[in-house]
DNA sequence: GATGAATGAGGGTTCATTCAT
DNA sequence: TATGAATGAACCCTCATTCAT
């Protein structure tokens, strides 16, 4: 009930963070969407700054777990490729406030060290798992980095276009998308 | 003179809400940054949120002239296709705080629906751009939104990246990455 | 085991009233100095402020006990005055953060009626004490106020100049200002 | 009449701290009580905290003024005295908020060094006077904070009484205080 | 028109007090 | 009985907005 009471802050916090930004959202504000009194939150978390970041860290790590669970280690890299893609899409849509929340907050004033080299360890991952794609020369002759631009970039709009409804994420959409990117990068 | 503060308060206002968001700016912030005093600001501007309404309403007009800005009407829509990708590259490389000012603020609570709807008007351009490929069956059988979704969500990503330094955006790359887009759009 | 309790947070309480003040110390700050729980404190006290009083009261009682304590009621009055005068160096000496409380809080807004009465009764016996001297005529004449503020003044101060080591209360001190203080107060 | 808002804030502080004490003084307090709204307080004081020490500065710099004042530099030290212990009841008498919020915040733990430096330059100076009349063998073999403690001492009692209205502050009341205090220190 | 001093509502945070365990 | 998690009123302080100059 008690640890309940975090993960509550936290959940509340995220939603709120992902509709009205950190500065936008007033500690009341996230005391009356989890339920506890205002100084309750005081009693598991610092201040604001050290929630949002605990909360920042959190959700990288949920979203680095989901990118890593049932990683083909085995089979080739096409075969990796559409795995990343499609946990991208499966936490973008599972966790739509965390991904927006982390999209929205990466580069923000109020991120720690910590955070911030927690979200690049991230990163790298995805950097390296193209790396072994342009060594095996199956890429494009692009930087890793412009690789992530389309993948990742496409995505995050992605997210948005299936959140506001515009778009939705049915197999037969996810599976073309999913080949346009491939082909945006894939060599020859 | 006057008008010269008008424009003066709205530079300031768009460079400190890029850095650091709407809520994150205060009046008294915007006033030092524009060299004028805090009261001037309610001379221009009815309230905090008709200014930051007011100049998303500019950027996106701005943006949207920068697209239009020697549409190549006559051409095919291959080059129509280059042209605005290049200018979308242009403007977020041009002015990256107002590009990232609209990217980071539309969807914003604090938006008004005449802010909204001129974002959808801009949108709607680029949509009618990407059908006018697809009646002519140049593209794949995506909806359009899609297309946007991989050609923005891409240069969006993108501009981030040059921004910190990542990538160093020469002609080879820009070139590199407009096909990899054009890829991931045209059929066949 | 309880009466212990109710001993240990007075005796918490009396130690950063003195050092911190009334209201510059917390009900938590209590607590974690007498080594109960916070909500323990409202088992023994209504709430801070009772505790405060009676604090007070009971300090006052054991001031006035050890100034009682071996009164020479047989000897003569240069006699007696040097034993209220050691006893209340005594006092301050051994108890310095309730002779300090005491002072501070003679006053304080927070004291009730009781409390404040009680403290002139103290007081009173001060005052008797001198006005015997003075029917005696042994002493000067002035009000048996002004001779309090004359010993008590001294005796305040001179705690403070001990508590910070600034001086060091060895015999021979306390001898020559005893001697002062009656010399500053006594006939001829 | 902006310069006047700082005094008047300045005032009301003072009258409440001298009541109240700094912790049980709350910013909307002082406001009130200055009849300025409560943000006003921070145009002029960086936080209550900058606020009390500017605050006792003040106070300890016209304390020190006034002792200063007419210093019968050319007189003797019997003089000297006289007008030393005159002056300290007169700031008592006619600033006694003021010396009453002095004493109770000097050994504070809100104050900076600033403020305790500017008290023992204070203190110092009396010290200092007192050290003169010892060289002079003016005065009894004891040290010179002995002396303070019994003059200063005796002053700051007397002025709570004389506040509280237990003694009528006459010419010749403080006459007989005065000789018992030069009494009390004076040799032989 | 331009200013910035002044304001008070509301922000983040603390803490006296309560109460379920 | 003893606790400390929980609370919300009230703290210090900020800032959007006003208005006298």
């Amino acid at each position: 009930m008690a640890e309940n009471k975090h993960e509550n802050i936290l959940r509340a916090a995220q939603k709120l963070f992902a509709e009205r930004g950190y500065d936008g959202t007033t500690v009341p504000m996230i005391a009356e969407e989890a339920k506890v009194g205002a100084g309750t939150i005081y009693r598991y978390f610092e201040n604001k700054q050290k929630l949002v970041n605990e909360l920042f860290r959190g959700s990288v790590a949920q979203f680095a777990a989901t990118l890593q669970a049932g990683f083909p280690e085995q089979k080739d890299f096409r075969e990796k490729f559409r795995h990343v893609f499609y946990q991208l899409i499966r936490y973008s849509r599972e966790q739509p406030e965390a991904f927006r929340f982390i999209n929205a907050t990466v580069n923000a004033y109020f991120l720690d060290e910590q955070s911030k080299s927690d979200f690049e360890g991230f990163m790298d991952f995805i950097e390296r798992h193209l790396d072994e794609g342009k060594e095996a020369g199956l890429l494009r002759d692009l930087p890793s980095q412009a690789f992530i631009a389309i993948v990742y970039g496409t995505i995050f709009h992605l997210s948005r276009t299936f959140e506001d409804g515009i778009l939705e994420p049915d197999d037969e959409l996810l599976a073309g998308i999913e080949k346009s990117c491939w082909d945006a990068i894939s060599a020859g």
